[in-house]
DNA sequence: GCCCAGCCTTACTTTCAGGTAAGTACCTTA
DNA sequence: TAAGGTACTTACCTGAAAGTAAGGCTGGGC
């Protein structure tokens, strides 16, 4: 494993959570919480709606988030995320335990 | 820990690894290298001698890579991560292994 | 005395994520 | 018939990050 390909790997993850909103949606569909459209943009006043459509689709796309429509009207989205989103939060925490260390040691 | 508190944490982290090249230099520093200004420029073909030294002295200012300056002529500046800089090394561990993650349940 | 290696800076340009604001489509209720 | 809720789209704009190119500093070797 090079230097470089190590670091494209981790790129890849990083490029799945970049973005100014995505972890903050991220940890509100966190422990398996379900939630509508308009949930999300209550829970997240300051994000625009282009802004968490885009976020939510490309986190689908990355397969983190899981879409489900209930067709009727008004119309009914609700968005969870899938195991492997979920098992995302166990990694996200070995870095804030890693940010922690930096008042141990300083 | 409220949703936007955690998410802010690792918003913090990500703070710490975003740009185009932190990564790519990181990975260069694993292991305790120790490495001169010219040794990562020719690691690095690609990155500008002004990416390199701004994404160096930003690490260096989050307190993951310390710089070691010589007073020689010609100059020689050395380059390795902080403890706590090597302790990255796991953290990002545990995001590589959640992305294995996605081949075994897709 | 001037040129070179090695490290760094500065000024200018480009590119793109993100922000704003408005519009669309659908059906239901009044 | 019109008003309104819900989810989403479109067009346009802006600022910060990254790229390019060039210049500056230093003292020893020629």
């Amino acid at each position: 494993m090079t230097p470089l390909s190590a670091a494209s790997g981790v790129e890849n993850v990083l490029r799945i959570l970049e973005g100014r909103w995505k972890l903050v949606i991220l940890f509100h569909l966190f422990g398996g919480k379900v939630l509508r459209f308009s949930d999300l943009e209550r829970a997240i006043p300051a994000i625009s709606q282009k802004m968490l459509i885009q976020q939510l689709r490309q986190m689908e796309a990355d397969g983190i988030v899981r879409r489900i429509v209930h067709h009727q009207v008004p119309p009914k989205v609700e968005y969870c995320l899938t195991d492997w989103g979920q098992a995302l939060c166990r990694a996200l925490d070995a870095l804030l335990k890693w940010a922690a260390l930096r008042e141990a040691e300083a």
